[in-house]
DNA sequence: TATTGTTATACTCTATAACTATA
DNA sequence: TATAGTTATAGAGTATAACAATA
């Protein structure tokens, strides 16, 4: 038998589906913090290389520059990161991750997991983790593209 | 220990990444058809419920009435689709897919599972499978919501 | 007065390209 | 001449709201 005869039985348009579904409730509950989606990988990026310039930034997260620097200034209107000057080299800013832009950070965390916990309510908890690892696997294949 | 402590471990992160990578290489090998991502669900929709006005289309896509209008107006430039004059209510056209509209449709379900195929490559037989299963679950949670 | 379809418009998002200041 | 950052601008995509025809 196939796999999947109809177009809405690949996995691939269920994970469309799905993502998207998942990011706009990530989205909506994120809203009282004042960040969107995209900000919270950014975020996450900082903590994980910190005191990096904007535009290496905006590559490790295939950005264009332009829209890093649009996302920077939002972070940093509230007051979740810091440009430092750079003095050995004073074209460019280090960008340094702020005790609030931490906090914000793990509170974007916690809100990703309560929509974890809401788009993987029809699953148990071996069949969450059996997901997870799936997932995992493909998410490490992708940053090879 | 903790399921997943690191935002970008959650499960939404990783379905919100795949889903996006998914339907982008879906758009790319989908344009030699002259079409979107967005009227395959459609094309599928009105294979599905055949002859319907464009609103309950739209209610079932969950896709606002200027929207839909412009996507029928896509396909039907096309070829994939017709407006039929409904003789009872003249406000009203049923929505009927073409040969050529439901060829597309095949053709869009084939590309579909040649990216499946991509997505997928890093997982074995018995994964896919599983994975299927479980994307399964969750999407028909989705319709609920 | 409500409904189907349509058009006009505004808004968001994102990318391209031009510009500055440094190197 | 090249690079980091910035700004200006244009394009696509989508939603809101006004509108015409019909019920």
């Amino acid at each position: 038998m196939k796999p999947s005869s109809h177009l809405t039985d690949t996995s691939g348009y269920m994970l469309s589906k799905l993502g998207q579904a998942t990011i706009e409730q990530f989205a909506q509950r994120l809203r009282p913090l004042g960040i969107r989606p995209k900000h919270c990988g950014l975020l996450a990026a900082i903590r994980h290389m910190p005191m990096t310039s904007q535009l290496a930034l905006g590559q490790a997260l295939n950005v264009v520059p332009s829209a890093i620097v649009t996302m920077i200034d939002d972070l940093e209107a509230l007051g979740a990161i810091k440009r430092v000057a750079d003095e050995a080299d004073r074209r460019r800013y280090a960008i340094e991750l702020t005790e609030k832009g931490a906090a914000m950070l793990q509170q974007a965390t916690a809100i990703a997991q309560q929509v974890d916990e809401s788009i993987l309510a029809p699953l148990g908890k071996s069949e969450r983790d059996t997901l997870r690892q799936l997932l995992k696997k493909l998410s490490t294949g992708l940053s090879q593209a």
